[in-house]
RNA sequence: GCUCACAUGGCUCAGAGGUAGAGCACUUCCUUGGUAAGGAAGAGGUCCCGGGUUCAAUUCCCGGUGUGAGCUCCA
């Protein structure tokens, strides 16, 4: 395989740069790894902007970086463009790329680059922003641009790509600023790779939970509700309980107490707690007989203020708080997104009161917890450490004691972290999970973090062996996060069939005749003893459509009920995606039944 | 919040400056069926809300609301 560039230092360095600066290094070659992909996505951003050139002449260029997804870049241009040119831009990059240009690369100093473009305002607005005095340019055929690199030795290695989607951007970023045409797109270096990544956005669109939440009915939106205030249907609702009552023994068990703060506080108390003045501006406020109240955003106020009921001992501590917290927050209009951003939301919220020397063995915990979760649903995760900020508050001892403890935490239990450097909370470091779903996508969802910011601002206390006043640490945790936006990532998950223990509906039952009506109402019942839920397909349809009405329904396990099963007491099971069918008596099943829905416990 | 697009029956969508259609779903009837759409009839819409233009607006214009995509990741 050729080699695309090298690695110096821990940096990529183009074969143009290397060359030209005497560098020498480990190869980097073309394949679908980070280091060759940053290099082949950012080229592939200049061959589209050299193709929008040749396409459109008057077309003036922003800023093409690499991004997660892929790359994009930021231009403008007068004509209008829509998503039906890309296909024509796409063509032209394949057109361009088989010429094999070479890219190549040499320096001039800012104000000749200033010369070079200064008919060019937006290439004059990206030198403005670069402290350098001396600039990198890099030439493909007749194109040039104005670039950092690292680049590929020529355009000929850009083959398989796709330009997949057309917005506005502001220019920086900036809502202030002009709005710039910004098109993404995606490159690999294999033909295979790319067609996965396609397949793969072509799957997320299947499992869109906003699509799928309509068709199974778990929840809704109405204009006339409002924006961001999700309702739950039926379906949705016997979803939410089912991992709502799950979670709710599993906390038991680890020695949470549920207790329960009220929706609004009054905003002194918001004020004491620093969020009216940090988190104000996304609080909801409303005023009584003249007393400003705050609706909460968090529930971390109501759980000290349980906390402060009454004085506490050493002895009692760790003291546990937990409550499925409703709390409303103001998001802006545009990131609304179905259950993933809403503005009322249920989270998973509990408050350890602890000592500092009791937070490692509470972080392994939580930690232990949130494993037991994860792995009932199959996710995948991994665990961020976030270190302190720029803005902070708290000694460095502090920090540092509260840091190394999360860290020792995650060591002794043999756990994999990342470390975010600086990604801290300002009270408090803190580690997030970030789960990955069935299709390879990353969510992140709960999250645990140390706070020393809090107890001081309510000077909260316990009695030490001395009778003297100690200062609690508080650990604020949720694994799901909201329940919200945990189910949204469970529906795209599952892609809407989701596993007996948490489905909206166990069994759909299909009497093959209304004489075998009495023996599905029995059946229900039964099923409803053991705590399952299910839907009888009796309505007067051919039996064809019934069962396939079911089997769309995504219900687990289909039952179909005849003569022979009541006369035997058994039922004809029918898998949901074998399609394979097989007798079992009656019992039998119920106990079945009650299995699948005990596999999982946290 | 900003930019652009969209908003028509429960759902998915078509449509025209002269007050509207399809498929699915729903209701009733026929069909009594053993594993993925049997047949017939019928009911159902302030065409998101407010204002303007017009003889006439659901259609054009403006504002609002809602929905979607994007707006951070630095040449």
């Amino acid at each position: 395989m050729d080699t695309i560039a090298i690695k110096y230092n821990d940096e990529i360095v183009d074969l143009q740069t290397a060359e030209a600066k005497d560098i020498h290094g480990e190869a980097i070659v073309l394949d679908n790894s980070n280091d060759a992909l940053e290099v082949l996505r950012h080229s592939a951003a200049h061959l589209m902007a050299q193709a929008i050139k040749s396409l459109y002449p008057d077309a003036q260029f922003f800023v093409g970086p690499v991004v997660k997804e892929g790359f994009y870049y930021d231009f403008k241009i007068n004509e209008e463009i829509g998503e039906g040119d890309l296909k024509r831009i796409e063509k032209q990059m394949l057109f361009l790329a088989k010429k094999k240009y070479p890219i190549e690369r040499y320096e001039i100093s800012k104000e000749e680059a200033q010369k070079k473009f200064a008919h060019d305002p937006l290439k004059l607005a990206v030198m403005e922003r670069i402290a350098d005095e001396t600039l990198s340019i890099y030439k493909q055929g007749d194109f040039e641009d104005l670039c950092r690199g690292p680049h590929l030795p020529s355009v000929k290695a850009i083959r398989f790509f796709k330009l997949t989607k057309i917005a506005g951007a502001y220019l920086g970023g900036d809502s202030n600023n002009e709005m710039l045409t910004r098109i993404y797109g995606i490159a690999f270096a294999d033909k295979e790779s790319l067609k996965a990544h396609m397949q793969m956005l072509a799957e997320a669109e299947k499992r869109d939970h906003r699509k799928i939440g309509a068709q199974m009915k778990l929840f809704t939106f109405r204009e006339e509700v409002g924006a961001g205030f999700p309702i739950w249907l039926p379906a949705g609702a016997r979803l939410r309980s089912r991992l709502e009552e799950l979670l709710f023994k599993a906390h038991r068990k680890r020695g949470y107490e549920p207790v329960r703060g009220p929706e609004m506080l009054r905003s002194d108390l918001w004020k004491t707690s620093g969020h009216y003045q940090n988190y104000g501006e996304n609080m909801y406020f409303t005023h009584i007989d003249e007393v400003e109240f705050g609706v909460k955003p968090m529930n971390c106020v109501g759980h000290i203020k349980v906390y402060e009921d009454e004085l506490h001992s050493y002895r009692d501590l760790p003291i546990k708080y937990f409550e499925y917290g409703i709390v409303h927050r103001h998001e802006m209009t545009g990131a609304l997104h179905g259950l993933f951003r809403v503005r009322e939301f249920t989270q998973d919220d509990a408050h350890i009161f602890c000592t500092t020397e009791q937070i490692e063995s509470q972080v392994i915990e939580v930690v232990d917890f949130v494993d037991k979760i994860m792995k009932s649903f199959n996710f995948d995760y991994k665990m961020m450490i976030s270190t302190r900020p720029s803005k902070a508050v708290g000694s460095d001892a502090v920090w540092e004691v509260s840091t190394q403890a999360l860290k020792n935490a995650m060591d002794s239990n043999g756990l994999p972290y990342e470390i975010d450097e600086g990604g801290g909370a300002f009270y408090g470091p803190k580690i997030d999970i970030k789960i990955t779903d069935a299709i390879g996508r990353e969510w992140q969802c709960g999250t645990i973090q140390l706070d020393f910011n809090l107890p001081e601002r309510f000077a909260l206390e316990y009695n030490g062996e001395h009778n003297d006043k100690i200062r609690p640490v508080m650990i604020h945790r949720a694994i799901l996060g909201s329940f919200e936006r945990f189910i949204g990532i469970l529906t795209e998950h599952y892609a809407g069939e989701f596993p007996m223990f948490i489905a909206p509906t166990q069994v759909a039952i299909i009497p093959i005749a209304p004489t075998h009506n009495a023996y599905a109402e029995r059946l229900r019942n039964m099923l409803l003893d053991i705590g399952a839920d299910s839907e009888i397909f009796s309505k007067n349809e051919s039996l064809n459509k019934r069962i396939r009405t079911a089997e769309k329904s995504r219900v687990p396990m289909l039952i179909v009920l005849g003569d022979d099963e009541v006369a035997n007491q058994t039922v004809a099971v029918r898998d949901r995606r074998t399609r394979e069918q097989y007798s079992l008596g009656e019992t039998e099943f119920l106990t079945m039944i009650q299995d699948k829905m005990k596999e999982v416990h946290f």
